[in-house]
RNA sequence: GGGCCGUUAGCUCAGUUUGGCAGAGCACCUGAUUUUUAAUCCGGUGGCCGCAGGUUCGAAUCCUGCACGGCCCA
């Protein structure tokens, strides 16, 4: 055991002597009758029938007062004041509250008043160590700041910061809402592989691992595209699945290598009727969560029960390089990258110099909701081929502040087109290409024309809950080790 | 990958410019206090100043390297 200070040897020495008096420090259980909430939602009739209630939580705060002590307890949904005095709980039990210390969790059983002050307060009869907290609680007026315990320590930020609460909530809310919405759309919620032999369906860089049994190695998904749309020749019509994605990639505010993503196909459907599923899902969930669909991100208010803009991928980057990007050859678009301060690393590829050319030039100053659509047709091997433009395809990204909040498309459902994309893609050398022989076959029984849709759920959640970094909408985000 | 900033008590932070006893508030411990609520009042404890080197009579402070975190750029 590692040596104890301070605060924390004080409340070894309680835990001691709580034991020495035959008081069990972390007891089985405790039959909670009401939350904080319920009594205070309850208080009239809870009072005048002096009803007695059992509570419980964590002990956040004391007062002491000589023969008295005021308290709250925290619970998961609210707070709650207690009132100890010595002659309600007799010498002995009020001696032993001096073994307690906030942090505690403790269960208390008493009848609910309204103290002079008007807080509605529990007159407490017996109160119960329900668990000995060891080590002490950041300090309550200026709660924990320091992002780096906050991240390595959710427990502590969740106990103290009610701000990251509300955001965690939030985001069970949303999750929550995304499955109404498609539900209530038919969609059929599904799983599909984690670990899979081969990856594909997104141009990322895959966690490798090895399946022992097998003598295999085997890949942590980048995306779930190409199984769910097996799913779809497989004759289900509406699918969805919501999961954990994978890439071995860099950190920062919008990235985290393990990040949740909804998809969702729709067979029948092209990538206009997922541009307006977009953005009735949008417009659902601000309304639900808000009570309207104006929502604040940072500096910027928008209307998310608007239609959103629509930006052709190509317009807009030959309106900033002032040349057609199709036209421009490998060595003009890597000099044009060089004259807007592009850092390619490696060999670019040519779909990856129109895709970093965009993102600088143009996406990362999108404020307003705006699906930028119709890209050149090298940058996505799998969505189809625009209808009016043989060189692009029927592809869109909806943005918002910057942001890319996923990927959607016409998706490319013939079996022949599909295979000479992959090969196309390998011959030129594209970064983490792949050919799934598996999936050009199941193209082959036939896939109905299908509007697929990926949105990154985490994204979503910073947006609706105006929070600028994707750390404080992930309980256990990617941290470097701490080395001591 | 590059630049800038941060790391001091359990927490929030001063102190670094100009080297000279390690500080405050809250928390904690002792005492007073039977309707308090950032309770109040008396007295007290608590430090690997991120880590490792260097300069100096003397380093939290200056220099070098490293780690972690943040912001910006790419």
């Amino acid at each position: 055991m590692s040596e104890t200070h301070g605060q924390e040897q004080s409340r070894h020495e309680k835990l001691a002597k709580l034991q020495e008096q035959g008081i069990s420090p972390y007891p089985y259980r405790w039959d909670r009758t009401h939350t904080a909430a319920e009594v205070i939602a309850g208080f009239d009739e809870l009072s005048q029938a002096k009803t007695e209630v059992k509570v419980a939580g964590r002990l956040i705060s004391r007062r002491l007062h000589g023969k008295t002590q005021f308290g709250h307890i925290q619970d998961s949904g609210g707070e709650i004041q207690l009132y100890l005095r010595k002659d309600t709980i007799g010498d002995k039990a009020f001696d032993q509250l001096s073994l307690l210390d906030t942090g505690d969790m403790v269960g208390a059983r008493g009848e609910v008043f309204r103290t002079r002050m008007g807080e509605i307060t529990i007159l407490v009869k017996e109160l119960v160590l329900l668990a000995k907290s060891l080590r002490p609680l950041p300090e309550k007026f200026h709660g924990l700041k320091d992002v780096e315990i906050r991240y390595r320590q959710r427990y502590v930020d969740l106990i103290v910061n009610p701000d990251a609460r509300r955001v965690f909530l939030a985001r069970a809310r949303i999750v929550s809402l995304i499955r109404q919405f498609l539900d209530s759309r038919d969609f059929v919620e599904v799983e599909t592989p984690t670990l899979q032999p081969i990856y594909g369906g997104a141009a990322a860089e895959p966690f490798k691992t090895r399946y022992n049994v097998l003598n295999q190695e085997m890949f942590l998904r980048i995306s779930d595209e190409l199984y769910l749309k097996r799913l779809l020749i497989g004759g289900m019509e509406r699918v969805y699945e919501l999961c954990k994605d994978f890439r071995n990639e860099g950190l920062d505010r919008t990235h985290n290598p393990e990040f949740t993503q909804v998809e969702a196909y729709q067979a029948y459907a092209d990538y206009t009727d997922m541009m307006t599923m977009v953005e009735e899902l949008f417009r659902f969930l601000a309304q639900q969560l808000h009570g309207k669909t104006e929502v604040t991100f940072g500096n910027e208010t928008f209307d998310l029960g608007k239609p959103w803009r629509r930006l052709k991928f190509i317009d807009a980057l030959a309106e900033k390089i002032e040349a057609d990007p199709l036209k421009l050859s490998q060595e003009m678009l890597e000099k044009a990258g060089a004259k807007f301060g592009l850092q390619v690393t490696g060999q670019p590829s040519r779909a990856k110099l129109l895709d970093k050319l965009f993102e600088t030039l143009v996406q990362d100053h999108i404020v307003e909701p705006t699906f930028v659509m119709d890209h050149p047709k090298i940058t996505c091997p799998l969505a189809k081929t625009h209808r009016d433009n043989p060189d692009l395809v029927e592809r869109f990204e909806p943005v918002v502040c910057g942001m890319e909040l996923g990927n959607a498309f016409s998706e490319l459902n013939d079996p022949v087109e599909q295979r000479h994309r992959f090969e196309e893609q390998i011959k030129r050398n594209e970064e983490f290409a792949t050919l799934d022989q598996d999936f050009c076959t199941a193209l082959e029984y036939g896939m109905p024309p299908t509007g697929g849709l990926g949105l990154g759920v985490d994204r979503m959640v910073m947006l609706l809950t105006n929070t600028p970094s994707i750390r404080d909408v992930i309980l256990f985000p990617q941290l470097r080790p701490q080395n001591d």
